[in-house]
DNA sequence: TACAACCCTCACGTTCACGTAAGGGTCGAG
DNA sequence: CTCGACCCTTACGTGAACGTGAGGGTTGTA
């Protein structure tokens, strides 16, 4: 398939795909005689990947540092073995990560809740009034910092 | 308190916090005759505030214009339902950000089984026999994504 | 063989989030 | 008053991940 087909079925740029190329991770099957690059299915496969990692937290240069390790392995199984280790360590960071994001969705609650309790305020309050804000629902609550940092009326410098 | 105290308080370096300045997003509380910034508390609220909402996935000119919307509200109920609208659908991004990455954690862990039978492979074994690999241990399941384009050969135009 | 749709290779531009000097002024302890 | 630690502004640099032409060649269908 030429470079427009596996843009559409990628959901990549012809942009994209030659920057990989440059990048050297994904290079056509062949080249039609006047130049245009030919693809197999193994590129598609290289694309989802390469999206995979990036979903991992890797830039592409990490990744093509890591497929040169990994092809500097003289046989299968200590390919694999390598492959298998890398894995595992990113199957740890993925898990802390969702943890770090299992927080900041506590703090996103916490933020709603205490919120919950101003949409009773009286409309003519001004935002000046809401540091000494002491609604009976978050009497004995600071504010979360996701609330505290956005009434804080940091004097603004334009 | 002065900028070099605030950056040891925050973990920022002292250009970044310069930066975060240029952007409109903080301000010191006040200045020294000579010109030396002077912040106070709410300095370090705000740039907690700045990095919860980074991890969230915001960019910073995102955070301005935020922050720009929110002073935009006459009065402080009206900007309190504002906040209160953007947590809640940045809950929503939150949670689908933790499943996409949760489906990468199970991604990552069937590539780590399947790698597994690679193990015991012939450690004479070449990547180019591995396409046509039919370790019992993987007989009927094709190899994942996160394998197969690892193993897959494009050709290195380096 | 004509021609529209597609592709090629440069090569410079862009946004984000700072880093890194350069050149000089300020603070406060002694 | 001196001096070292700290701070100021200005401004160019960096790296990641592409975007955006310019100028021109290739394909394949009619």
């Amino acid at each position: 398939m030429k470079i427009g087909e596996l843009c559409e079925r990628s959901g990549r740029t012809a942009r994209t795909l030659h920057f990989y190329e440059e990048l050297g991770l994904l290079a056509p099957a062949s080249r039609t005689k006047g130049g245009f690059r030919l693809y197999d299915e193994n590129a598609l496969v290289r694309i989802q990947w390469i999206g995979r990692l990036q979903d991992l937290g890797f830039s592409l240069p990490e990744i093509k540092q890591f497929l040169e390790n990994l092809h500097g392995h003289l046989n299968a199984p200590a390919m694999m073995t390598d492959l298998h280790r890398f894995y595992a360590a990113k199957l740890l960071e993925t898990r802390s990560h969702v943890v770090r994001l299992q927080k900041l969705e506590q703090e996103l609650r916490a933020s709603l809740d205490y919120l919950g309790a101003c949409l009773g305020c009286a409309p003519t309050t001004t935002h000046g009034a809401c540091p000494s804000c002491n609604a009976p629902a978050h009497a004995d609550q600071a504010a979360p910092v996701m609330v505290a940092a956005v009434r804080t009326p940091l004097a603004h410098a334009e």
